[in-house]
DNA sequence: ACTTCATCCTGTCAGC
DNA sequence: TGCTGACAGGATGAAG
């Protein structure tokens, strides 16, 4: 399932090819996966142009002109890749993207329809994070905030660092992976932790994200990059259980 | 305030 | 072989 270093790669590959291209048309064959009304999402995206694509944790967002952003989440299943756009829709595609000029589409699958898409309103992202409840990145979070977080719960290692309201990006994958390497049992409680084990943890989730960013994520069952290529990192991995 | 649990959905796999 | 049922898993909102 894709976690932060898959939905890293997703960003970058879209940035690759999506940037400046105008939406002209949606095909949308599935509305359960976009929230809110689906003949206004329609309306509000086409003809606009793809100004960046970033991620904050494992949210996607495509910032469009205007101000407008579509936020993204995969879930469990999802999956968003380049397409040639006479492409007959794999099963489970329930979202094709035309743009002008260009001879792809965007399309987004997901088997489990659990993933959802959005539109903020007027490219407020940093408010749309509060509401989510997110904490720092991943990637981003110095040590005395993972402290603070950690500590103050007796909840089980594993479960504080699945918390997105904690640290935003990490998933079962990276942590069980990260946790391996840190060489700390996954049910401690996050008030038991030392410093020097805090100090370790830190490094680990970094060192285990970024590996993971490198490897261009991992495909244990169906993560796929926008050429619709696996990860390799499944390749990489140390933890016990891979 | 904090923690746990059911829910969403479909493919996969074990058991018969 | 073919059917049935359990299970997985992120975020959410309800319940404990």
């Amino acid at each position: 399932m894709p976690e932060l270093p898959e939905v890293e790669t997703i960003a970058r590959g879209l940035n690759n090819h999506l940037v400046n291209k105008q939406i002209v048309a949606l095909d949308i064959r599935c509305s359960k996966i976009i929230n809110g009304d689906e003949e206004s999402f329609r309306r509000i995206i086409c003809g606009l142009r793809i100004k960046r694509i970033y991620r904050y944790g494992k949210y996607l967002f495509l910032v469009l002109s205007t101000e407008v952003v579509v936020s993204i989440h995969l879930r469990m299943s999802g999956q968003l890749f380049l397409n040639g756009y006479e492409a007959i829709p794999a099963k489970h595609t329930h979202l094709d993207f035309y743009f002008k000029n260009y001879n792809k589409k965007l399309s987004y699958r997901d088997i489990r329809k659990f993933g959802r898409l959005e539109i903020i309103s007027k490219g407020d992202i940093s408010r749309y994070i509060r509401t989510k409840k997110l904490g720092p990145d991943a990637l981003e979070i110095d040590s005395v905030s993972l402290s603070t977080a950690l500590k103050s719960s007796k909840r089980p290692l594993k479960a504080l660092l699945l918390d997105q309201s904690l640290l935003a990006g990490l998933g079962n994958i990276y942590v069980d992976e990260a946790l391996f390497l840190a060489g700390i049992l996954p049910f401690t409680s996050g008030n038991k932790l030392t410093g020097s084990q805090m100090e370790i943890l830190l490094n680990a989730i970094s060192e285990v994200l970024q590996q993971a960013i490198k490897n261009r994520g991992t495909t244990l069952s169906d993560f796929i990059d926008v050429h619709g290529k696996q990860g390799s990192n499944q390749f990489f991995m140390d933890g016990a259980l891979y």
